[in-house]
DNA sequence: ATAAAAATTTAGACTAATCTAAAAATTTAT
DNA sequence: ATAAATTTTTAGATTAGTCTAAATTTTTAT
């Protein structure tokens, strides 16, 4: 059994390898998203590597194994499902809704997942436009790019965000920016790379680029 | 903050009180049902003591404070409407949840509960008949007796259980006894007190006294 | 290439929750 | 009313997960 604790470490390294294109992960970086020290991840990588879940060699950072891989993406698959609950059923906000799923997606049983999947229609997508793992860990996948990289002019649609702060989702409630829209990058400044963009061919806005930075986008 | 433990001990002391009117708990009645040893909760009511949430005399037992009788009710509220929406919302049978929402009633978000109470339609009783407090932790009552106590011929509907094992349900399920079915004493039998009953006029079947003692009638 | 800086691990300690074994208090039975 | 049985508590250990401080390894910079 994996305790609540080593599943969070497991999705932190699966996270943090993908951002890094599969490179291992560093006990500093593990540190700073779990919220712990650097003598605390040391201790729990050990661990992990006695169980055979992590690849470990001391000083050199960590990958998962394959069974560690699986158990990340179920707490993946868990945890984006009951965020599809939240918004589509319960009618939270996007920017309302990770800390709770940071509890539920811990919650121990396949058929209650499965039925879950099935109640929500399957999605594939979940409220920040993350991909959902299925049964078997595949994660569909979208061809998206940032915003900021979009070369002007083009028709753009807005297919998700990669934060999830709620600060950075309430702007972007803000500026009626949703999941969806339609966007075209008018112009970029020379002076601050912020971008004008239309949204929806109803208007136009002004962003900076870091907010440009977090959003994903692909050609329509 | 109350940790997942705490929580279950506090739980476990409501329950118990409620089965004895009242009447303080002891040790070892709390370590059969926590599956613990007397003297793990020996030092879990000390510490429950020091927080205030049980009134607690070394050897004489235990009963709860307001905090801690308000703490347990609302565990219990969210265990009873995760219980309602895995059966009305996922289709579970009575029988499958209790374990699963052994786990999600710990989830910690007012916000999530109350949400979650309105989807359901504000329900007042679980799938096994148990009334669901309030936000403020008020049952709902229900006067209702044992089925082992009815009056032969009188008119009864069936209104909930005082077991909730899986074997128990499973069985009753076998003889199609669900919830608001009309019940009918016709005859106990002298020898091992089974019953003769009469469900919802459609036929007979007899039960035994255990099974009898765990379902809970009212006049209808 | 080696010294300084940064990152990582080890050592030793702490807390929550548990255990077994032993001691103490209460209840029961004669 | 007192001895025996039962219940409960205390003492001392254990495990998971964390911490700080110190030691060690790796990286960076001259």
């Amino acid at each position: 059994m994996t305790s609540f604790t080593e599943e969070n470490y497991l999705k932190a390294i699966f996270h943090l390898c993908e951002n890094k294109n599969g490179l291992a992960v560093s006990t500093n970086e593990l540190a700073e998203i779990t919220q712990t020290r650097a003598a605390s991840v040391s201790d729990m990588l050990r661990r992990l590597s006695e169980k055979e879940l992590i690849l470990y060699k001391k000083y050199q950072g960590v990958t998962l194994t394959e069974e560690g891989k699986s158990i990340a993406l179920k707490i993946i698959r868990k945890h984006r499902l009951w965020e599809v609950f939240l918004v589509e059923k319960l009618g939270f906000g996007w920017d309302e809704i990770h800390e709770i799923a940071e509890e539920l997606e811990h919650i121990d049983s396949k058929v209650l997942t499965e039925r879950l999947d099935n109640f929500l229609g399957n999605p594939k997508f979940d409220p920040h436009g993350d991909p959902i793992p299925d049964e078997k860990g595949n994660m569909p996948s979208q061809v998206s790019f940032k915003l900021s990289e979009a070369v002007i002019n083009t028709e753009l649609v807005m297919l998700g965000v990669s934060e999830d702060s709620a600060p950075f989702l309430q702007h972007l409630d803000k500026l009626s920016l949703h999941l969806g829209a339609k966007l075209r990058v008018l112009d970029v400044s020379g002076y601050d790379q912020s971008l004008h963009i239309e949204i929806n061919k109803a208007g136009t806005i002004h962003i900076s680029k870091e907010v440009a930075c977090s959003i994903l986008v692909s050609k329509k």
